[in-house]
Parts: C-alpha cells; sequence; structure tokens
DNA sequence: TTGTAGGCGTTATCAC
DNA sequence: GTGATAACGCCTACAA
C-alpha cells in the first residue's frame, strides 16, 4: 500500500507536506506542490479514508435510509441523490429499515460507528418518529423526504399530498364522475392519510357522498390494488372512477378491471399517484400525479452538502411541485 | 464519544481487555466479559469503524458495482444482496459505473481508499474487462453476475442466456409463429448477444429463415422496445411474433402494438425476458423468462461471504436455472 | 487472565 | 515553507 510516508520519501519532503499538497492546502510551494501530486499520480497514490476519518471525525459519507430500497418509487430519488453526491465527493451509505426505525439501531451505526456526516430519511411512516431528537442531540444535519415537520432544525422535503389528490379527484369528477373509489396507501403513513384526505375533500365540495365503504386500503403494492380493485367491482358495480395512492397499485387495478371484462376509461376511469417510469407504458398509459422523484433527491443532498459547508443553516423547509399528468386511463 | 478506555475504566480493567470481551476472544474471564458487555451496552457504546479499519485492513464493506442503480432489473438483486450482507455483517457500498469501469477510478476508490473486502460486479458490457486483472492483482475477491468466465480465480453467477433465449423463441415456433422478430438488447453486452444467438439458432432450427432485417436493437429500455415496435409493425406488417430481449423493452413494444391497434397475442405475440415485478401487470401479462434475480443477489453475497471466511475458494461458477412464465402475450 | 506498548495512515499544531 | 510530534480509537503481540 502507497502512503504518504513513501511519497514523501520520494519527493525529499515530509509528510505533513503530502498532506497539505494533496489536500489542497495553504503554505506549500507551488512547484513542490505539483512534484508532490506528480509522484502521487506515478505511484497510484489513493489516500486511505479509515485513516483520514480517524483524525477529521468527518466521512464524507452521507446515510440514506428507506424502507425497501427495491420499491420502483425510490429509485429516481436514489438517482438524483447520487448524481449529487458523486460530483460533492459523497459517498452514499444505504440503509433498508423494513422494521420500525426506532427499534432498529441502524441509525446507531450509521452515526457513531459509520460516522456518517448527515443522513437523508425517505418515508413518512408516522411510527417512525422520535429519531428527530437522536439526529438533533448528535447534531447531525438530516433532510426528511416525504416528511414536513415545522422545526427550526430540521429539513424537509416534500409535495403538497392533500392538494394533489384533491386535484386527481377533481379531475374525475368534473369528467362528470359521480362515483369514485378511492385505493389508499397504507394509513400508518402520512402521505396516504393525506392523499385520502385530499379525495375526501374534493367529494365533500363537489356535494358528493362520501363513503368509507369506497374506501379500500392497501400497502402501496401491485398486488393490493388488484385485490382492491376487484372488492371495487364485485361490491361497488356502479363505480365509475378509482383514484389510487400509487401508481404500483393502479397497476393491478387495471389488471383486476381488465380481467372484469371492463375497459378502462370507458366503464372505469383510473388515476394513479408518483408517475413511475412505467406508467407511460401501461394499457392505456395511466393518468396520474407525477411526483419530482429525481429532483426530491437531488435536492435532498443539495441542501445537505450546503448545510455541511456552512452555507446554509438547518430548517429548510422546500415543498416542490406536483403535476397531474392526463393520459388516456382517466 | 464512548471509547473502549472509557468503558475499561469503569469496567476497572484495560482497555485491551474491553476489545477482546467486546469481541469475542479467548483469554477474557467469563464475568469480567459480561460485565464488559453490560457496560458497554449501558454507557451506548458502538466501536468506531474507522479506527478499527485502520489496524485491521479490514472493512466489512462491500463494494457493489452496476451500470445504473435505478434500472428495475437491479432491485430484486440489491434486495437479495442486503439479505445476506445484513446478516453477516457486511455493509453494501454502492457504485454507478454508468461510463467504462477501466475509465473510472471508482475500483481504485473502492479498493484502495475504502478497502472493500470483496466485491459484486452486474453487467455483461464487454467493455468493462481488465478489471479483473486489477481485482487479482489485489487478490480481493469478487463475484460476477451476468458473466460467465472460466477462470479458477473468478466466481461467476450466470443463467444460460442463449438456451433460454432459444426456449422462448422455439415456444412461439411451436405455437405456429413463422415470421419472428427480435428486439435484441444493447449488442456490447454478453447477455444481448447470447440471447440474439439463441433467437437464431431456433430459428436455423426449424428451418425458418434468418433476417438480419428482423433484428432490431435497443438499449434495454422502454422506450427503444417501443420506437423498435414500430419499426417492426411498419417495415413488416406480415410479423406475427416478436422476442424481446427484456421485459422493459417488451413494455414498450406493446404499448406500440396497442396503438397501432393491433391485439396481443392474436395479432403479434410477444415474449419479454427478465419477469420483472410489473410483467404481471401489464395487459396483456406478459409471457417472459424469468431471472431468479434475488437469488443472483443472495448467492453473490453468500459465495464472497464464504470466500472471506475461508470456508470457500475462488472459482465458483454457479449457473444459475431460467423459466418460460407463459401468461397471455404469446 | 490481565496489562503495557506500539502502531495502523492521516491530519493538526507548533516550532523552526 | 517546511518538518517534527502528537494525536484519532482500536487491535495485538508480548510481558506480567
Amino acid at each position: 500500500m502507497v502512503t504518504i510516508k513513501d511519497i514523501a520519501r520520494r519527493a525529499g519532503v515530509s509528510p505533513s507536506v503530502v498532506s497539505r499538497a494533496l489536500n489542497n492546502k495553504y503554505g506549500v510551494k507551488e512547484s513542490t506542490r505539483q512534484l508532490i501530486k506528480t509522484i502521487a499520480r506515478e505511484m497510484n497514490y489513493y489516500p486511505n479514508a479509515a485513516a483520514r476519518r480517524l483524525v477529521t471525525r468527518k466521512s464524507d459519507m452521507i446515510g440514506v435510509m428507506m424502507a425497501d430500497i427495491s420499491e420502483p418509487f425510490y429509485t429516481q430519488i436514489i438517482k438524483g441523490m447520487e448524481y449529487v453526491a458523486s460530483q460533492a465527493g459523497y459517498t452514499l451509505l444505504f440503509s433498508n429499515s423494513y422494521d420500525n426505525l426506532k427499534k432498529t439501531n441502524v441509525l446507531q451505526k450509521m452515526i457513531i460507528t459509520e460516522n456518517v456526516d448527515g443522513l437523508v430519511i425517505v418515508g413518512s411512516n408516522r411510527q417512525d418518529t422520535g429519531f428527530t431528537d437522536l439526529l438533533l442531540e448528535k447534531k447531525i444535519p438530516f433532510v426528511l423526504i416525504e416528511r414536513n415537520i415545522q422545526h427550526e432544525k430540521v429539513n424537509c422535503i416534500w409535495i403538497d399530498n392533500k392538494k394533489a389528490a384533491y386535484t386527481a379527484t377533481k379531475f374525475l369528477i368534473e369528467k362528470g364522475h359521480r362515483k369514485i373509489a378511492h385505493i389508499a396507501g397504507n394509513l400508518k403513513n402520512q402521505v396516504a392519510i393525506d392523499r385520502l384526505a385530499g379525495y375526501e375533500e374534493a367529494l365533500k365540495e363537489s356535494g358528493l357522498p362520501k363513503a368509507d365503504c369506497l374506501v379500500f386500503e392497501g400497502n402501496f403494492v401491485c398486488a393490493d390494488g388488484y385485490r382492491a380493485m376487484q372488492a371495487i367491482l364485485s361490491m361497488h358495480p356502479d363505480c365509475t372512477a378509482v383514484f389510487v395512492a400509487n401508481d404500483s397499485m393502479a397497476y393491478g387495478a387495471l389488471q383486476a378491471i381488465h380481467e372484469a371484462g371492463l375497459a378502462v376509461p370507458k366503464d372505469i376511469a383510473v388515476v394513479g399517484f408518483d408517475d413511475l417510469e412505467f406508467s407511460a407504458f401501461t394499457n392505456p398509459p395511466l393518468t396520474t400525479i407525477r411526483q419530482p422523484r429525481y429532483q426530491m433527491g437531488k435536492k435532498s443532498m443539495q441542501i445537505l452538502s450546503k448545510i455541511l459547508q456552512g452555507k446554509e443553516k438547518n430548517g429548510i423547509n422546500l415543498c416542490l411541485p406536483f403535476e397531474l399528468v392526463v393520459r388516456n386511463s382517466a
């Protein structure tokens, strides 16, 4: 392994000069700096992160936590994060926290063992809370995606789910639908609650009866949408539209409708939420609410990076715009 | 920050005893070990990974490289890796290598800077080669997914893409199709080459003419499948079936067929490759080749973990079974 | 069974 | 501008 000592020897200087030269710090003659950099390149030198972290107490790592890294909803967020992180010189450390965040100690491990400089936590599970206190206490900057917490030290990136759901439902109402079902997400999640609320508000505003029996809860996955739609079709044959809390479930719903021999949107109109990549390729292409997922990821890293550089202070609350993408399913 | 010194002080022993106790090494009285562990828990102690890595020269980290972490093909692989890694106490370090592996220095960084104990590299881009030499030289164990290299020190996990493609095409032929197009993947990738070869072999064996003009190349993404299918429909209206090199492109193809007002499988039969989660929810549900992606991920980590423990030797070549999943698109 | 001492590669402090 | 020197937290001979 090539170390700064080796370079120092070759350059005829001391290790400390090498360190300063390589880190672009002041107090090194330009010519020696160039010499050292050349030698470092020649010797194929790469710094030892462990040694550096040990003394600087910084890791240039950002921890990223989410419920399930394999969910398609997250991929663009991750990509956005990656993009900024790699440019800013940060390494991303992912963790799936399938269970309750509090129960696990992944957070402790990330903070204490791995010494991450900051964290991004994606998700709105209302049981995952309290970890903010730990983070605040340790003074580790963090960004919450899909949450909107009013706190002068907490950074949040979110979209107005209630308004988005309202917009989607309103769209169906304006198309003339009167009996509109809702396939909700897991109501332990704030986003599911908000989307349900938006749906209900639109109904109420239009004087349509709010019927609990028209709301079905799933867990954001295809299969749940499929089952929920089957239930709707059999229990409410007069239902002409459905607003689904996310696209994955909407795919399942489309499937159930097709299998029942019905047509979309003629017999049943469907509106989803998220605008996943495949939503343009369903049959028919899905009308849905677009979330700026890539932007969410990018922004989260940009915020964190600025805070870590001291160019920005904690307490950023960013509400990103959504958009109703009208395709052919409604 | 709580260190082993703090624990040592509280327990009235020396730091080395604490280290041995916490790492379950021999030479510590059972009662003191228990005492130390209790104190460590009370003090909320977590070891400093940087310090440990510096002295042990191991990181308990596995580097994972793939072309694009946001591709749905990878998600189940990642999940499988995660599952085993978290149990075995390894942390996964991801890297997108959008470009040519050689050009970037991510590999060097992973190996030298981060000191990963092992690597998993997913992908079959034939330009990404030569890195094996570096890895072999550094004696870092690694597993290649989607590659089949015969080398006594290289570990590979793959499926027989040629045979799978042959199976898919044969299936179409047996259904009576005589003019079958192929939407190939990016032919810089071995898997795309193999799938094309399997397709051609099936045609040849059945005495069907091999027509280059029936093969279209895409880059494994929806949009390319869509465009390719449009081209096929306009250039070969007598074509009755298409074998697509991956599901993402098959989604695009289905879309193009629908838009042309044709029915699947009545007018055009479609067979995909991968069996992504959504393939059961397309319209009609996609007939495709299932790759055991979750297994691939799991196996890769199991192999690496065993090799790192010295329970297994390098040179493992694992060919996993594929499966033709017949749904309704063909 | 326990303690001491040295060192892993790097950065930071303070002389020169 | 440069060079000793002392950490950072942990592990591991080796000594007691």
